[in-house]
DNA sequence: AAATTTGTTAACCAAATAGTTAAACTATAT
DNA sequence: ATATAGTTTAACTATTTGGTTAACAAATTT
């Protein structure tokens, strides 16, 4: 069973190089860390994915794969405006919880990089606000949100989710709580924060 | 006028510093390219500043420094609670204009370094949320507005505010539309992200 | 079971990079 | 003018790092 077992090396590779990258970014990463994480010779790295560069563009794209159903759960979901809301903020933190440093990964790579924007358009399962700005001007007509620009709730919803992870080290010492008091304050954050934009929306 | 030239070169190489880290970040930046912009002999940068990490404090405090009286606008200051977040809304802007890189960059290495945090902590204008706790409480006893954390609403205002600058290529391509569009979005904003926070809270 | 293909390793290489040194230059004080 | 302290440079060093090579091992095919 060859095959199985290269699958095996290959992805155990990425697994180390998604968690070598996504904490130290491309420019800290180490080519002999990624390998002493997998347990492999670092030329198997060059074996199966060339170089740094392309190693690292397959766990960017494999971790962009698992941030775009997240946004698609604004942008397209058939739910009510509100429960899609409520949703969203309630799974986000779940998802970061398991993917601790994924968000802020992609987010900072594509500033380091705007163009890899490019590359991801280009993918058929890139998130499209399309349907999201007609449920928001629905709601609009029919009286249930006050007049609010599609795009300006969508950076709201979505800054309110991400942010407070992103930010951590820092809010955590503004805010001039311990870890454990920040968990806390995240814990709440599932309910508060589509409480928070609801509020404001709502009529 | 030996001082004074000296802190011209001094000075020269903390401000082509601040570029190259801020762009790049630690790991990302290169003594030689900062040698460059500073139009100097890479062996003055060790002369004035030792070595790579001890360049780099001086830099991550300097932009610290600024950041920090930002974040007091909201945290530490007399005005009206809903006067305070329509100024810092509005004063953020263009504050980031100023400086593009720099909230960014101090998040991103408070990231790969959170133990930095104790550096700063111990600074003596490190903002503290005390005052702006009381001014909460106060709005909430006097009926001003609805009962929340300030905690929360803190992260709240601060995520509202800086997260559209640090997720800009990934919330322009989400949003589709190009840069031009998306600084008229970041414009509106300066009223708009003040009018929802306190559209969500007031009574 | 011989041959071929695929997977894996140790040793190596060249380029990049942070940091050093010693000499030269400049300005100021004596 | 000369000594002195501070400033600047070119050349150098040691180490790190991404990547390669050639030999070996294991599996697959014929």
């Amino acid at each position: 069973m060859d095959k199985i077992k290269t699958e095996n090396t290959e992805t155990e590779i990425l697994i180390a190089a998604k968690e070598i990258f996504q904490q130290k970014g491309m420019a800290g990463a180490r080519m002999q860390e990624i390998a002493d994480k997998a347990q492999i010779n670092k030329a198997l790295l060059h074996y199966y994915y060339r170089s740094k560069q392309l190693l690292f563009e397959a766990v960017f794209k494999s971790a962009f794969s698992l941030l775009a159903p997240q946004l698609n759960k604004v942008l397209n979901d058939d739910s009510d405006l509100f429960d899609k809301i409520r949703r969203f903020t309630e799974n986000y933190v779940s998802f970061v919880i398991k993917h601790p440093y994924l968000p802020n990964f992609v987010i900072q790579e594509l500033n380091k990089n705007p163009e890899f924007v490019l590359k991801l358009r280009s993918e058929k399962s890139f998130p499209s606000i399309d349907k999201f700005k007609l449920q928001v001007s629905d709601a609009i007509k029919q009286g249930v949100i006050k007049p609010i620009e599609a795009e300006q709730l969508f950076i709201n919803i979505i800054s309110l989710n991400i942010f407070p992870f992103i930010g951590e080290p820092l809010l955590m010492a503004l805010v001039n709580v311990d870890k454990d008091s920040y968990n806390k304050i995240l814990e709440n954050r599932k309910t508060e924060v589509a409480e928070f934009i609801i509020n404001s929306i709502k009529i």
